[in-house]
RNA sequence: GGAGGGGUAGCGAAGUGGUCAAACGCGGCAGACUGUAAAUCUGUUCCUUCGGGUUCAAUGGUUCAAAUCCAUUCCCCUCCA
């Protein structure tokens, strides 16, 4: 079946509702871990699921490479592949391709990207409806469009021809795009330019998917720009869809999201912070390296539920990550991931209370602190 | 006892008369990281009151100038006896 969104409670525009899937239902806002080549890195599903998680991501480009998304059919799809029981989105490669193309004007065409392999250099094309058959084929729960994500800052110009662009690309992979099982988002670009934003939320709406998503954003804008680009985009958006913000999962950007009517969040931050020895608390982001940390035996957050708050101190981790254990790394992203899951837990009881806006200030003002 | 090689910053290792406070790597200390080309990348790492001061085993010497040349001493390694 196709997901379902359900909304049970509004407070403002922040919105707490039920995404109903293949796997279960889960409830929104959802904060889902990137798990990109089949594997949140350094966490078994087991451990995702002690964290409460849910959604988790898979990348198209990547799996496409490697192992190839035939093998992953053969194998009876991604959760069997990968063991997990729970919903897979999968992005497109939209982002990896753009990231890859050298050349911009040449590299990018109305047909699809051509780019290099990120692993043996070779020459590879990528299209709309390649991107959409190799996720119906790797049968996740909910795939993306194929969509051009521009860097920061581009002129209007520019901007306009890839809104456009992105626009008929998403036509194009729905037009191909066959497992019923599969959900279809749309993704709503622009970049800071109000009537693209506008245009682009609209005509993508017009095409029908089963949700939409902002992407375009952290890509080196500034937060205010980052907030308004949400704003231009999501008042055009349905109420009865789910909307889901690529890519953001700094705990304020998330707080901002939710504000503004967000559903879901996806980011490698918290994983990638754990991989480089930086903690997510309360009190704000800290670096477990730190000398100050060698001697400390409390834990990373006093106020966290997590494996890793529960039975291991700062001085140990700081040893494991000075070291250069990959256990450190698995602690501290259980952590962080616990801790964005945590936080968008208070937020839905927030929602449902009536006090998101105090929640939110609470939050920031002790986040802040540090 | 004989022949040879060597001692350079916390460690390893370049440098063999001036452009050397001394490449590079590691270690140390910090910083960055937002749809994962990222268990990665960047900065910094003798002392300093930022003027400068003190370094290349030690001491003495040659020179306008020495980590670099000479003498002596101490230590290490290899081979032969």
């Amino acid at each position: 079946m196709k997901i379902k969104y359900e909304l049970i409670k509004k407070d403002g525009k922040a919105r707490h509702g039920i995404l109903h899937t293949n796997y279960g239902s889960y409830e929104t806002p959802i904060f889902m871990p990137v798990g990109t080549q089949a594997t949140v890195k350094t966490l078994s599903p087991e451990e995702l699921k002690e964290i409460h998680s849910a959604v988790v991501l898979a990348n198209t480009y990547h799996l496409w490479l490697r192992p190839g998304e035939d093998t992953i059919m053969h194998a009876g799809g991604l959760h069997k592949f990968m063991n997990y029981d729970g919903p897979i989105l999968t992005d497109s490669g939209g982002f990896q391709v753009f990231s890859l193309a050298r050349n911009k004007k040449k590299d990018i065409v109305e047909e699809g990207v051509h780019f290099k392999s990120h692993i043996d250099g070779r020459k590879l094309f990528l299209t709309p409806e390649l991107s959409i058959q190799i996720q119906n084929k790797l049968d996740s729960d909910i795939a993306m469009s194929f969509d051009e994500c521009p860097p920061y800052p581009v002129s209007y110009e520019y901007m306009k021809q890839s809104v456009e662009r992105t626009l008929r690309w998403a036509k194009r992979g729905l037009a191909v795009h066959q497992n019923e099982n599969q959900s279809l988002f749309g993704i709503v670009q622009g970049g800071e330019f109000e009537d693209l934003r506008k245009w682009s939320a609209e005509e993508t709406v017009k095409c029908n998917f089963d949700g939409y998503s902002i992407g375009g954003t952290s890509v080196g804008e500034d937060k205010k720009t980052m907030y308004e680009m949400i704003d231009h985009s999501i008042k055009y958006l349905p109420e009865d869809k789910p909307r889901y913000l690529m890519g953001v999962g700094d705990p304020i950007d998330i707080l901002e999201g939710v504000e503004r009517g967000i559903d879901m969040f996806d980011c490698v931050h918290p994983t990638r912070l754990a991989r480089h020895a930086h903690a997510f608390t309360r009190n704000g982001k800290i670096n477990l390296k730190n000398l100050k940390y060698k001697e400390d035996f409390t834990p990373v957050d006093d106020t966290c539920d997590c494996y890793c708050c529960k039975h291991y101190t700062k001085a140990y981790i700081r040893h494991l990550m000075v070291a250069e254990e990959t256990f450190g790394s698995r602690l501290l992203s259980i952590h962080n991931l616990r801790f964005l899951i945590r936080l968008v837990e208070e937020i839905r009881t927030s929602i449902d209370e009536g006090t998101f806006q105090e929640y939110k200030n609470q939050f920031m003002e002790t986040y802040k602190k540090k």
